[in-house]
DNA sequence: TACACGTGGGC
DNA sequence: TGCCCAAGTGT
């Protein structure tokens, strides 16, 4: 695979990693998940957060990288664990095949005795793709192996003006990322350019004057910093829609809840039934697809949940069952108590939250006829949409809700 | 190559 | 509000 000569520019300067390691020096990050200068780091700290660090903010995977130490201290604790406590301890963390491939990979990893230290080991290993094994590769044993991440994608473009949009441009990017990886502290390296990356290489308004390469960076020399790297826009996915079933049962207020299909979207995640989530889905059929049943109560308002790919609106419906009610096939009943150990999803954590945000919280407005018939809309659509996860939940917990706030935003 | 695959924060 | 973005991988 030959570049076109045309595609990006030779800096002159070429850059040198060792500006960048001075630079790194003083301003490197401190991450719980990096060894201090000096001390040699853990592979399984290092893996670990990699895997959590895959499309995923630094600020988000902190409290899950800690709690995930706390429950599985090394590879062979988390090989040991069951399944759904591993998807349990990620619930919230997205991209669930990510908890799978760790499982799996964590077993593999404990059968074996130790993390490869090749990239060409590392890379067979399941969830470890081309990025992360050189990651690993480098952070944790010091191979001078290149991880082209999004960071390093950026700041190669505009090192080298690469006019070639993503995600095309990649395998040329890469080549370019390895060309400047230094035999002396290529571990060091990588995570430089990534924190370059991530603090003055920024997608918007990057900090130029502050950069140890900027002489060096022809976007820079042109004034074009900001438009690298070059991308194609995609088009966003048709809006499905959907209807979710939120049974409680009377007594111990336990919520029907079923597990999803193993792979595939929230694969292996816990849910309560919803229907089919189609574009041309008709909410005056949904009691067609309900669970069981019952005196269905349609909520007014709706839950909004952007995946990736396609936009999702479901009708929620409550109904309230005996005690002595049994779960259908394949399903169950979760006490409030046991919440916490299901592997909810953020969108099926929201459906949970508006079904009991309608039970504490009845509308001030006159009284509503008792029964409103099932598949009409309900009379008077105030503006409840976006379900919060609060106050509600705190009193009676639907599921751990890992702490999201806390420690300092990059940059 | 092109999709599928979550979620939350910033502007 | 809506779009972009974040330490990608698997198929």
């Amino acid at each position: 695979m030959v570049t076109p000569a045309a595609s990006h520019s030779r800096p002159d300067p070429w850059p040198d990693a060792a500006d960048l390691l001075v630079w790194y020096d003083r301003h490197r990050r401190a991450l719980p998940w990096r060894a201090l200068p000096g001390t040699v780091p853990d592979p399984y700290r290092v893996w670990l957060s990699e895997i959590m660090l895959q499309q995923t903010t630094v600020a988000a995977v902190k409290p899950y990288f800690a709690r995930f130490l706390e429950r599985f201290p090394d590879v062979s604790a988390l090989a040991a664990a069951p399944e759904e406590t591993v998807m349990s301890a990620w619930a919230g963390l997205g991209y669930y095949s990510r908890a799978r491939n760790l499982h799996a990979c964590a077993k593999a990893v404990a059968a074996s005795g130790a993390f490869p230290d090749t990239v060409e080991g590392l890379r067979k290993l399941p969830g470890i793709g081309a990025y992360t094994a050189g990651a690993i590769a480098a952070i944790a044993f010091d191979r001078p192996a290149a991880a082209v991440d999004g960071n390093v994608e950026r700041v190669v473009s505009r090192l080298f003006a690469v006019e070639q949009p993503l995600p095309a441009a990649r395998p040329a990017l890469r080549g370019l990322a390895e060309s400047l990886v230094p035999q002396e502290r290529p571990g060091d390296f990588a995570q430089a350019v990534m924190d370059l990356g991530a603090t003055l290489c920024t997608p918007k308004r990057p900090a130029c004057a502050l950069c140890p390469w900027m002489l060096p960076c022809q976007a820079r020399r042109e004034g074009t910093q900001e438009t690298f790297p070059r991308k194609l826009k995609r088009e966003a996915g048709a809006l499905r829609r959907g209807a979710a079933f939120v049974v409680q049962r009377a007594g111990d207020g336990a919520v029907l809840l079923r597990t999803r299909p193993p792979t595939g979207l929230l694969g292996a995640m816990a849910e309560p039934p919803t229907s089919e989530w189609r574009p041309d889905y008709d909410v005056a059929q949904a009691l067609l697809d309900a669970p069981l049943d019952a005196r269905w109560k349609r909520l007014p308002g709706l839950v909004r949940h952007v995946f990736t790919h396609f936009p999702l609106e479901l009708t929620v419906f409550s109904a309230r069952v005996a005690a002595d009610t049994p779960a259908p096939d394949g399903m169950r009943f979760t006490t409030p108590a046991g919440m916490a150990d299901e592997p909810l999803p953020g969108a099926m954590k929201k459906v949970l939250a508006h079904a009991l945000e309608q039970k504490l919280a009845p509308p001030p407005a006159p009284a509503q006829p008792p029964e409103p018939d099932l598949a009409t809309p309900p009379p008077a659509e105030p503006p409840p949409r976006r379900a919060p996860v609060p106050k509600v939940l705190s009193r009676r917990p639907i599921a751990a809700a890992p702490p999201r706030k806390g420690g300092p935003r990059k940059g």
